[in-house]
DNA sequence: GACCGGCCTGCCCCTTGGGGCAATGGAGTG
DNA sequence: CACTCCATTGCCCCAAGGGGCAGGCCGGTC
């Protein structure tokens, strides 16, 4: 469970622990939650994700977890994977999937020891990041998590980005926003002014106000602005 | 096995049936190849997706068809999904999956009727589309199917725009890409010649040449290519 | 009624982008 | 050597984008 060429420079309170370039993205400050019904499975890998760098929360049912989720208000800052076993009782593995929806950021790795195939053909459907099938290696379940926590941090970006965005849209007038819209798939400001039956100068100002309070500098980020949906 | 409310307005040589508007995407224009080691299956998937407006072709082990895919130069010019059994003599679902890496325009379903849950972590990992479980019931498998085919539209239609695209940056010439590339990033003109250190006039001459070998219109349409990587 | 924010516009000026014309120079090729 | 392709540049002109300044109109609010 131990890795054997293991250096911990430095332990603070949530101690990050560099031993290799190639793994060092991975331990970038990331929550594993563990969900399994087994105390001792889930003191081992408690035991093993603190030791990795990782800050660990465990729950013996989906359900404290989820309650825990819907009360945290200032939720984790960085990313965030859980790690649940399928079969449980009372709520069972796709529940606690189907909870998650309403958190895209938080990525979900299954676990299970014997599973049936419409289970997991159910759970990936859902878009359950990855699915563990008991036994598996230390070496197999740490570079999963690894990659689940980067796909959150990758999310978590995303979404944050977006988010940003929409809020500096909201800032928008209509007819900004109806002028930004046509700038953005490549109009001319006079086709613009033509199709909106105003004048260029008009456009021109609704075009400025609009970048300005969009914070962009490039046309270019238009296109991407519309590619995202946000315009 | 036969839709109730099924209208055939017209039967061609490929016959498209159209008879519901949601469906009719479905029904423009695929192949599904059908790949299974009991004939009667062979036999009545045939005639099912033969009836559903498809073109169909069946295989009794993926062998023949990674052949025949290898053989044949015009490839069939719709979208093309693969419907197989996971547990097969010799090469099972899996080998042909990896073989079918090669056609990322290929869309894999696998179906399987007592399958390891194993194998069908690894055939989601590997990227199939879906997996049905037998029995299923034909409304669940057709819906799949259609699925699949848009989805290999989808690519087929990405995979040709970016290469449509690659095909003409190749025609550009190396110092007219390093313009284009940095245009793409939203500079102007000037801070490119700076950044070059040629003049005004040369980084406008190139930009002109590359824009229009490229066939762009708008500044916006170089963001995106810059995002698919064909900068 | 005064005030404000959003929309609309004209005038004017400067900066950029686009592009024709002409010309130079180097590298590679028949 | 002639020819072609590519890179480079200067001069000049026009069109489009950016933006300051000033003013008009309108609906809602204090």
């Amino acid at each position: 469970m131990v890795k054997p060429n293991m250096k911990i420079p430095n332990v603070n309170k949530r101690p990050v622990t560099v031993y290799d370039q190639e793994q060092a993205e991975r331990h970038a400050c990331g929550l594993v939650v563990v969900i399994d019904d087994d105390p001792d499975i889930l003191q081992a890998l408690y035991d093993q994700f603190h030791f990795e760098g990782y800050a660990c929360e465990t729950h013996d049912g989906p359900q404290t977890y989820i309650a825990s989720l819907r009360a945290a208000e200032p939720r984790y800052p960085g990313p965030v994977c859980v790690l649940s076993d399928v079969n449980m009782p009372r709520l069972d593995g796709l529940a606690l999937q189907a909870a998650l929806a309403d958190y895209p950021e938080i990525v979900l790795l299954l676990m299970s020891g014997s599973s049936q195939p419409g289970q997991v053909v159910e759970a990936f459907r859902a878009g359950v990041y990855d699915f563990l099938l008991k036994p598996f290696d230390d070496h197999q379940m740490l570079d999963m998590v690894g990659r689940a926590l980067s796909e959150s941090a990758r999310r978590q970006q995303s979404t944050a980005r977006i988010s940003s965005l929409l809020q500096r849209r909201a800032e928008l007038t209509e007819r900004e926003l109806e002028v930004i819209r046509l700038v953005a798939r490549g109009l001319m400001n006079k086709e613009i002014a033509e199709r909106l039956d105003i004048a260029l100068r008009t456009v021109k100002l609704h075009r400025q106000r609009a970048v300005e309070k969009l914070q962009i500098e490039s046309v270019i980020e238009l296109g991407r602005l519309l590619d995202d949906k946000v315009l």
